[in-house]
DNA sequence: TATTACTTTATAATAGTTCTAAACTAAATG
DNA sequence: CATTTAGTTTAGAACTATTATAAAGTAATA
């Protein structure tokens, strides 16, 4: 629940511009209680319908990467087609609702720490995620 | 390292029918000693230049996607504008490396098995996958 | 205020993938 | 074996998510 002026601070401290574009993507993506998942898509619909101001899909796309960069966003990939973005930028992993398509957060209550015997030698991990894909009793279960 | 009478029985057993392109298929993916991670574009150039046959893509997109479906490969998605396939289709985890964009399998040696304690109510899990990025020591450590 | 660097925008380009429909071929039928 | 049927391959078009372009606009700076 962060507000305008600390939005604009937050931004000139990434060494970006506080546009209106920004400030607005800001507001939809982090003015709320809890972290959530979404598409490009999502996001732009999300403002043109909640939202009398029109941000053009590049800005849009140019900003979600902007944000990623900066460490503000998780890129998630799901599926070849479908890249989610993720306002949760803590370490977490996910299961995958594969009837609903949507991204639910994994706590500690719900999967374990992933033990990591052996790295391949020479490199660092950058990241280790979980995906769990669920989908209702009655479907495919592949 | 099965051999063509074995893959047109396996295919005949499958509802596909035994032709030219899908065994040629077979043999690139399935007549080796180890398992290995392809995309679409890799199989294609594998087979225009390796061999005189050609298939033209649709065809590749076909039988890949098929294979798949009869669960004879394994799609792994790690970024949104890739998609890999794999022919080990047992259950098991994956490095990928930035640095060459390659994936790696892991085995039990290396990643432990994930301990899920929970999982949504009403759905059943379809498969459990880790992904472990990682990258040199002197690259840029996301 | 004037200058500069950055940003937004519409639109074109790109690339991976899927669709289409005609030609082709394996399997089934008689 | 000849015919019929259903499944398959193919080139190319279409589709879709994403990125590039370059001109107009705006924030920061001098
Ligand atoms: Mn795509
Ligand atoms: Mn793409
Ligand atoms: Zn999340
Ligand atoms: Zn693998």
């Amino acid at each position: 629940m962060l507000k305008n002026s600390e939005f604009v601070s937050k931004l000139r401290n990434s060494g970006l511009r506080p546009t209106k574009q920004r400030l607005k993507i800001c507001e939809v993506l982090f003015n709320r209680d809890k972290t959530f998942h979404f598409t490009i898509n999502d996001l732009a619909k999300n403002i043109s319908e909640n939202f009398n101001e029109k941000i053009s899909l590049a800005t849009i796309y140019n900003t979600v990467h902007a944000f990623k960069d900066k460490g503000y966003l998780k890129e998630i990939t799901i599926s070849s087609d479908k890249s989610y973005f993720d306002t949760n930028i803590t370490k977490h992993h996910h299961f995958y609702d594969e009837d609903t398509n949507l991204l639910i957060d994994c706590n500690d209550n719900e999967i374990g720490k992933v033990n990591i015997k052996n790295n391949i030698t020479g490199k660092k991990i950058s990241s280790v995620e979980v995906l769990v894909r669920v989908a209702s009793d009655t479907q495919n279960q592949d």
